[in-house]
DNA sequence: TGGCGATAGTCAAAGACTTGACTATTCTGG
DNA sequence: CCAGAATAGTCAAGTCTTTGACTATCGCCA
């Protein structure tokens, strides 16, 4: 008899253990610890990415990924935007078009580079600068109240784990962004 | 003196701890822990979901999300949009769109709900249900190739530790998407 | 019972991000 | 030294997703 499981207590967890027992049972599944985990990973980063955005980034006008390539700038000094692109996760296309609205805004400064003509260095200016001290130290305020649910010692094991599942993917061919 | 980093061979680990260090000394904040925590976590999730969309779903001419939207149907069987939504983490309208796109691609059924004349109550249809089983396939060998990186234990562990980051959040005001 | 606040879904407009094509510059091997 | 391959950045077009407004329905309490 087919039963229909009801849905309406249903909610993330329940679904990933619903989930795991019919791959496995009905479809024959054989790698449900991995769907698990990769389910989690993504449900716990959008989750956080989102609260961010909503609560630290979007009152100011602001987007996330705008955040972010101000971040990297910030941080590593001026750089090309080839490189801002690989730290942050993004392709080319959106470094150039996020960079071109940051500078309209004036928080960014697009400067050639003498090394080499087709190369671009993006820098903060002055605003720029003094926006991320304040922007950041909001953002850190929320970061530290997620991750602070945490031991520190199980951040350390968290940040290990992620670090070694991402690291170590030479041994397959992982399409990434360029 | 103001020393210029050389960004030539800097990396998403070596700028995190570029930005640790600044973090710390130069601007005084004082959760870096959280920071590291957070940024790693994005990244994990993006590297990998950037690689199963280009290397499973676009392939098949489908998108990451109209993935998602299919597999908790498929699995959790007939459920109302606003629970996809749930299950999913997207929003409502975002749901209401994918279906609409799904149901002309013949893959999902939408039918209203007799209990509440405002649902809807969204499943696969024979076609969909051949789909996800074929399509899962291939996700699932991918998955476990990026998951075996990790002993089952780690695994175990990593899944806990992301629940746990997840599930305590009550304790403040988390902005979620609806 | 009838009206009002809450809820489900959809739609339109806007924004964010990506792919693929294009230009300009640099590098390399003959 | 030059031609062709490779690389940096940008642009145009398209897709995906969201927000906010709107409609329809539901549920409750006066």
């Amino acid at each position: 008899m087919d039963e229909v499981p009801d849905t309406g207590e249903l909610d993330f967890w329940s679904f990933v253990e619903l989930a795991n027992r019919r791959l496995s049972t009905e479809f024959g599944f054989r790698h449900q610890l991995a769907t698990e985990v990769l389910l989690t990973l993504n449900r716990a980063s959008n989750i956080v990415t989102y609260d961010l955005e909503a609560t630290v980034h979007r009152p100011r006008g602001r987007s996330w990924s705008g955040f972010r390539l101000l971040f990297v700038t910030w941080l590593a000094g001026p750089l090309e935007a080839k490189k801002a692109a690989e730290l942050t996760g993004m392709s080319r296309a959106t470094v150039s078009n996020l960079a071109k609205t940051l500078v309209a805004e004036g928080l960014l400064a697009r400067t050639p580079a003498d090394h080499d003509g087709r190369s671009v260095l993006l820098s903060l200016t002055e605003a720029g600068q003094g926006e991320m001290v304040e922007v950041f130290r909001e953002q850190n305020e929320r970061e530290h109240e997620w991750a602070s649910v945490l031991t520190e010692v199980e951040q350390r094991v968290l940040v290990m784990l992620l670090d070694k599942l991402i690291t170590h993917r030479d041994q397959f061919d992982v399409r990434g962004r360029n």
